[in-house]
DNA sequence: TTGAAAGCGCTAACAG
DNA sequence: CTGTTAGCGCTTTCAA
C-alpha cells in the first residue's frame, strides 16, 4: 500500500479511501491511485482491513455435509448472493457430530465474521451459548425452532410431515411405514407424519431409522427389510428424496409395481424427484431459496437496517407424481 | 486477552504461547491460562493472530459450482482433512465464468490464505497471473494440465474418454454419439475419446454440446434428440453420470431397452450409478479421494516440506456394467 | 478533499 | 520458562 501510495504521490489513507470509498475522493486522483493499484499488482490485505476496522467482510456458515445434499444448494444460494456483495464465505461441516460442531463454532468466531449463517439448531448447549455472545446476526435455516438465536428462514418440518400423512389418507392408504435419519429434522418430519396419521384413524407407522446424511443404498436397504418381513404394507415415507429414490429403484429391481403394491413419498423435491419413472411424489423445498433469503437478511443485518429478528417460514407444499 | 492475562496474573505473551505452544509453558502456568480462558469465554481473533504471524490457518477452495455436483465431494475431502489440521476453509464458486472467477480470486488473495485449492485451470490468463504471483502453494485438481501453477492432484480426462471409446469398440458399437458440457474437462474426455475411435476405424461420432454444469433434464433431452432424429445409433458416452442419469431415465420412459436398442455410458461413478436399474457403466474417479489427497499436499507444502511441485494421476477405471 | 497520528489484537524477536 | 519491545497492514479519528 505504501508503494502504491509513492507511485500515486498521495498518503496511505488516500489510497484506502479511492478502495473504500471512492465517491470521496477528487477523480484525478482516485484514477492516479487505481493507476498504480494497477501497475504493482497491489492486492489489498483484507485481514489487516478486517483488524483495522470493524467489519471483516466474511459470513460464516455452518452445514450438516455437503457433499451429495441438499444444503449444497443453499450454500450456492448464500454464495450467489454474497459473492456479489463483497463477502466471503467461510464453511464449515459438522458431520451430525456435536463435539466438531463445537470446534467448528470456535475456529469461525475467532475469524470474526460479520454473520453467520447456520442449519437447524446447534448440536450443544456450549455452541449455542457461544453463538449467542458472539453478538453478530445469525439466521437459522431449515427449520421453524421454537426459541431461534436470531433470525430463521426455514419451514415447518412437521408440516412436511402432516402433508405427506393426509395425502396417504386421501389415497387410502392404511398400512404405513416411515424411514428417515435421526437427526432433528427428519425426527420432526416423523412427529408430524405420526401425529396427522394418530389423528386420522390410521395405526401407528413402524419407523426405520437410517444413518444421517441418508444415502440411496440405506433407502434401498430400508424398503428391502420393509417389502421382505412378510407385513402387509401399502406405503412408505422417506424422509429424504435420496431416500425414497434407493427405495423406489429398489422395487423396480424386484418388480414391485409402485404405486400398485407399494406407494413411496420423498422429501425434497430434487432435480431428480420429478425425473425419475414413475416421477416421485415428494415435498418440495428450495434449498435455493432459504440460501439465498438467509444471505437478504444478513446483509441486511450487518447494514444496520433494524428490523428485530425475522421468522421466514417457506411454508412446504406436497408435490403429488405418480409413486403415490 | 488482557483479561485473561490479568486473571491468570501473567504477560499478554504468556497467554499467546498457552494457545499457541502450550509445551512451551509450565503446566501450572498453563493450567491457570486455561482456566482463565473459560472463565471470561475468550475467544481468540485469529484475525489478530494472522496478521502479527506470518499464518492465516485459511485455506482457499475455488469450484465451479457445489449445488448438485462431484465437487461437493472434494470440498467435503479436502475439508474433513483441513479442519482436524485447524485450518479453515474460504469457499468460492465461478459458476465457469471466468469474470466471476476473476473477483473470487483476488477477494480471496485478499484474505492471504496459507494455500489454494482449485478445480482445474484459471479461466483466464489474468486470473493465472495472480494465483502465481501470490506465492502460496496451489494445487489445481481434476485434471492433469500440461503446465500447472504448482501442484496437481487429478487425472487425465482424455484417457476417462479413451476407456469408455475402447470399452464401446469391444462390445461391438459402432454407431456411436457424444453428449458434453462445454467446459474444459468435458472437452477433454471427448478428444480421449474420438481419437480412440478414429484410430479404431469408427465413424467419428456427432456430439451434442449441453450446458455446464449439466442437470439429469440435459441428458434426457440429448438423448431424445438422438432417438428422435432417426438415424440408427449403438451407444451414448455423456460426460457425467448426471447427464447419463437423465438418459438412463429417458430410455426408460419410452420403453427403449439399454443396452439392448441403445447402450449408455457416464462419468464419475456417482453413488447413484451403481443403483440404479440397470446399473450404469461409468467411469471411477473419486471426488473425495481429489480432495483429501489435495489436503494432504498443501498440508505438507504449508509445514515446508520441500518437495517440489507434485503431480498425482489418480488414474481413471471403467466400471462396466449393465447399461453397455 | 487530503493528511498525521493512533491504534485494531495479536505474535516475533530478543532479553532476562 | 517468562516478559518487554516492536511491529503486522490497514482504518479511524481529528485537524488542516
Amino acid at each position: 500500500m505504501e508503494d502504491v501510495a509513492r507511485l500515486a504521490g498521495v498518503s496511505l489513507v488516500t489510497v484506502s479511501r479511492v478502495l473504500n470509498t471512492p465517491d470521496a475522493v477528487t477523480p484525478a486522483t482516485r484514477q492516479a491511485v487505481m493507476a498504480a493499484v494497477r501497475r504493482i499488482g497491489y492486492v489489498p490485505n483484507l485481514t489487516a482491513g478486517a483488524l483495522a476496522g470493524s467489519r471483516s467482510r466474511i459470513i460464516a456458515a455452518i452445514v450438516p455435509t455437503i457433499a451429495n445434499s441438499i444444503f449444497a444448494d443453499t450454500i450456492q444460494g448464500l454464495s450467489d448472493r454474497l459473492e456479489g456483495a463483497g463477502y466471503t464465505i467461510l464453511l464449515g461441516q459438522t458431520g451430525y457430530d456435536a463435539q466438531r460442531e463445537k470446534a467448528l463454532v470456535t475456529a469461525m468466531l475467532g475469524r470474526r465474521p460479520d454473520a453467520l449463517m447456520l442449519v437447524g439448531a446447534p448440536l450443544s448447549a456450549a455452541t449455542g451459548r457461544m453463538l449467542t455472545a458472539a453478538g453478530i446476526p445469525i439466521v437459522q435455516t431449515w427449520e421453524m425452532m421454537r426459541r431461534p438465536i436470531d433470525h430463521v428462514v426455514g419451514f415447518s418440518n412437521a408440516a412436511a410431515g402432516r402433508v405427506v400423512a393426509e395425502h396417504f389418507v386421501a389415497r387410502g392408504y392404511r398400512r404405513i411405514r416411515f424411514v428417515g435419519g435421526a437427526d432433528a429434522r427428519s425426527k420432526a418430519r416423523r412427529e408430524g407424519f405420526e401425529a396427522t396419521l394418530a389423528a386420522a384413524g390410521v395405526a401407528p407407522p413402524p419407523a426405520i431409522t437410517v444413518p444421517s446424511p441418508g444415502m440411496v443404498a440405506h433407502g434401498r436397504d430400508a424398503v428391502s427389510r420393509i417389502l421382505d418381513d412378510g407385513q402387509p404394507v401399502d406405503a412408505v415415507f422417506l424422509s429424504t428424496d435420496v431416500l425414497a429414490i434407493g427405495a423406489l429403484l429398489e422395487c423396480q429391481r424386484r418388480g414391485v409395481t409402485v404405486p400398485q403394491r407399494l406407494a413411496i413419498a420423498g422429501f425434497g423435491d430434487q432435480d431428480l424427484a420429478r425425473e425419475m419413472v414413475p416421477p416421485l411424489t415428494t415435498v418440495r423445498i428450495s434449498g435455493l431459496e432459504i440460501g439465498s433469503r438467509a444471505a437478504d437478511l444478513l446483509l441486511a443485518a450487518v447494514a444496520g437496517k433494524p428490523s428485530g429478528a425475522q421468522r421466514i417460514d417457506l411454508g412446504v407444499q406436497l408435490i403429488a407424481r405418480a409413486t403415490t
